[in-house]
DNA sequence: ACCACTACCTGAAGGC
DNA sequence: TGCCTTCAGGTAGTGG
């Protein structure tokens, strides 16, 4: 986001190639036609979507699924790309010379719609998301209201963006374990003194991951191979059988299944 | 209504 | 060495 902003911003798109037909869903009729020649005039973020304003009234709404990326260089490059990158659009030369957006996504799971500006937030995609967790709205009254009478476990009523928005299966485990509450605990049982530990580790964490440059997944390197990425300060994420950070003598982290995804916890430390 | 589970996709990693 | 299987992730849709 910050690199989009600080390189696009006010830019006018001159030439914009689609490459596929589309990945989680079809890409919308005329999409390179209505980039074209578009300014960019700003981004926003709203839960995991990118939102790019363009002149004219249409915003580009961007998913960078799993294993997407906006990858951003010089202009002059007139090859395909690398691999996987089904978009690109050129900026104008300007005084720097332009540049080159790349959207890579090699597993397809990624997606890019248009919508008017201003009704952005009545998307199908966007309208029942939860509370932005770093905003105002967000707060243990919220939370505690979400989650209200749901006998689902509260590692499966985070991942819901409807109750809070932006948290994936990395950042559950993660805030679950700074709280100390057992992922398996139902989520009725949060309201109150739990939801009072959770959501402050839950801006907590999400501040850290965003100031880190965002996390990164175990199983997909960067091309640039850079470090520095969150994924260093997990504490029970993809640990394990690894020793508990918080008990000496426990027996160290868990992973379980739930929801079809993969839990990692301490069962001493969280309850 | 509420909740659990699966399909979608690709590349990495592990097993034989 | 190389093929085959498994797994990871987010979300809409399906099935219970």
């Amino acid at each position: 986001m910050r690199g989009l902003q600080a390189k696009l911003e006010g830019r006018r798109i001159v030439r914009a190639e689609i490459r596929c037909a589309g990945l989680r869903w079809p890409f919308p009729a005329g999409l390179a036609e209505r980039l074209s020649g578009a300014e960019i005039l700003g981004f926003r973020r709203r839960a995991k979507y990118i939102l790019m304003r363009l002149s004219g009234g249409d915003s580009v709404l961007i998913h960078l699924g799993m294993s997407g990326r906006m990858l951003i260089e010089p202009a002059g490059r007139n090859d395909s790309g690398p691999l996987h990158e089904h978009v690109m659009l050129q900026t104008d030369a300007a005084a720097d010379g332009g540049w080159r957006v790349g959207f890579v996504d090699p597993r397809r799971f990624g997606s890019i719609d248009l919508v008017r500006t201003d009704a952005e937030d009545t998307h199908r995609l966007l309208a029942a998301l939860g509370p932005e967790p770093l905003g105002d709205d967000f707060s243990v009254a919220t939370l505690s209201a979400a989650l209200a009478g749901k006998r689902t476990p509260i590692k499966a009523a985070l991942l819901d963006q409807k109750n809070v928005a932006g948290l994936g299966n990395i950042y559950v485990c993660e805030v679950l374990f700074r709280a100390r509450i057992s992922p398996l605990r139902l989520a009725h049982t949060i309201p109150g003194a739990r939801a009072a530990r959770l959501v402050p580790e839950i801006k907590a964490t999400l501040a850290e991951a965003i100031a880190a440059g965002g996390s990164s997944l175990r199983d997909y390197v960067q091309t640039d191979g850079e470090l520095g990425y969150f994924q260093h300060a997990w504490k029970v994420y993809g640990r394990e059988g690894e020793a508990c950070p918080l008990c000496v003598a426990c027996p160290g982290i868990q992973r379980i299944v739930q929801s079809g995804r993969s839990t990692f916890y301490c069962a001493k430390v969280q309850r």
